[in-house]
DNA sequence: ATTGAAAGTAACTAAAG
DNA sequence: CTTTAGTTACTTTCAAT
C-alpha cells in the first residue's frame, strides 16, 4: 500500500510535459527531455505501475456538453455516521450532474461540484437530490463564475523526491 | 464564440469511452461503438476542433508526488475590483500548490484547491501567500479527507443534443 | 459522412553496450 | 540504465460510395 517512489529530474520532466498534453509521443518526449524514446517508454511504464500516473483522462467543455452552469454545494450530513455517509457518497457520485465530491473536515461535511443545464436544473437537483433527503441537514449553493486548472502538479522541492504514500484519492474515475 | 455543436449517439459513445480511458485506440473505439476506425478518428478530430474536447490530460496521484495533504481555501478579496482580483487570480494560479481555482458568487469570493506536503506547508502557504496580502480579507481552510471524481460528463438528456455555448471554462491548463 | 485498404508512424520488445 | 535495431500495432490518408 505504501509504495516508495523516487522521481528523478527525467521523470519530472516527462510528467510535466505529459500534463500539458498526455498524447505527446515518446519520440517527442525523448527529444525534449534529452533521452532515448525507449527510455521514456520505460519511465512512463514504471510511473504507471508505481501508481504515480493514475490514468489518462479526456478534458471536456461542460458548456459545450449542454451543461452551461456549474455550482458548488456545501452539504451537512447529520448524523455523520458510516451507515448514512456511505450511501450518501455513492448516491452523489452516481448523479449525472456530479463532477467531483469532497469529504471535508469542518462544519460543512461535503462539497459537491455539479454541472447543470441552468438554474431550473440546479434548483431541481438541490431540492430533489439533497434537501429532500432526511440525512441532509443543510445545503449551501454557490455558483461558479469562472474556474481555472493550475497544473502541472510537481513535487514540493526541486530536487529528486522520495515519497512513501498511501493515496487517499480514489483511483476510479467512473461512478460505480 | 458561441459555436453550435450537435452530438449524436456515436459521439456520445466515443466521449464516454474516452473519459474512462483517453488512451483507447481508434481501433478499439471503433469495435465498441460499431463504426470504422477512420470514422472514429474523424469524429474525435471534429470534437477537438469544435471545442468539446479541450485536451488529453494525465491524472497523477498527489500523495505519490509528495503532496499527501489537500485542502480547500475559501478566500474573500476586498475590495472586489478588477485591479485587485486580476493579479490575485494570476498569483494563485502560479502557486505550485494550487490545483484548481474557482471564482464564486457568494460571501466567499474564491475557492482554492491546494495540495501540500503537510500541515506545516499548509500553514506557511495560508500565511505567506494569502492572509499576509492586503487584498485578502479572510481565509477559511478546510482539510480534504477524501475525494472522488464523478465522471463521465454526459449531456443533460439522453437524446441527440444541440448546444450553443460560449464556455466560461478557461481552456488553458498550465498557469501562464 | 462513412468505409476499407494502403502508407506512414509510433509503440513496444529484445539484445547489446 | 541507456541505446540501437527490429517487429508489431496503430494512426492517418484517400479514393470510392
Amino acid at each position: 500500500m505504501a509504495d516508495s517512489v523516487v522521481l528523478d529530474p527525467v521523470d519530472l520532466d516527462i510528467l510535466r510535459l505529459l500534463q500539458n498534453d498526455a498524447r505527446t509521443t515518446y519520440r517527442d518526449l525523448a527529444a525534449q527531455v534529452g533521452v532515448a524514446p525507449s527510455t521514456c517508454l520505460d519511465r512512463v511504464t514504471r510511473l504507471r505501475r508505481s501508481g504515480v500516473i493514475l490514468g489518462h483522462q479526456l478534458r471536456l467543455d461542460p458548456a459545450r456538453m449542454g451543461r452551461g452552469l456549474e455550482a458548488l454545494l456545501s452539504v451537512q450530513v447529520r448524523p455523520h455516521r458510516r451507515e448514512l455517509i456511505g450511501p450518501f457518497v455513492e448516491r452523489v457520485r452516481a448523479l449525472p450532474e456530479s463532477r467531483a465530491l469532497f469529504h471535508l473536515a469542518g462544519p460543512d461535511d461535503y462539497l459537491v461540484h455539479v454541472a447543470v443545464t441552468g438554474t431550473a436544473d440546479l434548483q431541481r437537483l438541490v431540492i430533489d437530490e439533497f434537501t429532500s433527503r432526511r440525512e441532509v441537514a443543510r445545503v449551501e449553493t454557490r455558483l461558479i463564475f469562472q474556474q481555472w486548472e493550475c497544473g502541472p502538479l510537481l513535487p514540493p522541492s526541486s530536487t529528486p523526491v522520495s515519497t512513501s504514500a498511501s493515496s487517499p484519492l480514489s483511483p476510479s474515475v467512473s461512478g460505480g
